[in-house]
DNA sequence: GTACATGCAAATTGTTTGCAAGTAT
DNA sequence: ATACTTGCAAACAATTTGCATGTAC
């Protein structure tokens, strides 16, 4: 990732340092804010500024992507195709990388429709948020919003 | 849909119902000022609140689906199984009945993850967008946001 | 009549922007 | 040396909220 950064002309502060190797070695899906507060141990000076200012030059780079919500936008490092699993109660989100939704092709020749790009979701209940029993995961009312700590 | 929310309590007031059929009529997937803009033409008092209030109800009654964008949040009829087509030229969402992704049964069995709802979107250019030859679909870098008119 | 809805405007909050000061090249 | 970056704070905009007024039941 710094060397798609280097090889663009982009210049490699620390600040941009710390924070493309904090998303390297995080198999997470960090919001802005998450990044800003685990960087900032190490970079105390660090801007949220900063943070989004290279988050929004790696997504024009297409080394990462954005997924936007209502609270927090999150991002994503694994550009193949794959499924994420979005826990509503602790808001992880794990990728499942075994499927295979209808294809680019086909859709191009059936529907005259250009793929480009994709988002593929599923809401739920992750393993361990089923195990600690929490509030029953047979609520019928689809909970859409991630909160990922506190209210 | 009238129907679910009698059954659930809730008042018929005119604005309410002015909403809701103009949901039930659109194959469109209307942004909260979409259907304010276009619900208060026949119900000039109409305010911002009360779109965002029936649409919370909406969705917590599972009638609609709430699609989060960056720029404005876009809502869903169509309940069923499909993938979006988003056209990132104009913003134009269509429906495509047809796909299978891994099914939900295979993801608890497999993974322990319950899927309760999902999230399925392909980004491209429509039909219509690739035939009034707009600027080059072959451009490199993913484009995410939805501006639907003008910047 | 009364509890629920509404309109309005202010509050909220993640993200974006402007600009003077700092720094990688 | 000089663009490019940064931090800071103000601006922005969709959504949410508080409250006095209105109205469906």
């Amino acid at each position: 990732m710094e060397e798609v950064l280097r090889r663009a002309g982009f210049r490699l502060t620390p600040h941009r340092l710390a924070i493309v190797n904090y998303l390297a070695s995080t198999e997470d899906h960090p919001s802005a804010r998450m990044i800003y507060e685990a960087v900032r141990l190490s970079q105390p000076g660090l801007s949220r500024a900063t943070v989004y200012n290279t988050l929004g030059i790696l997504v024009r780079l297409g080394q990462i992507k954005v997924l936007e919500f209502d609270l927090e936008n999150r991002h994503e490092m694994n550009m193949g195709l794959h499924i994420n699993l979005i826990c509503t109660v602790c808001g992880n989100i794990q990728d499942l990388e075994e499927s295979l939704p209808s294809s680019p092709e086909a859709v191009l020749s059936e529907h005259g429709f250009l793929v480009l790009d994709h988002r593929l979701e599923y809401y739920g209940v992750c393993e361990e948020c089923r195990a600690s029993g929490h509030p029953s995961p047979h609520n019928p009312l689809p909970q859409r919003k991630i909160r990922p700590e506190g209210k």
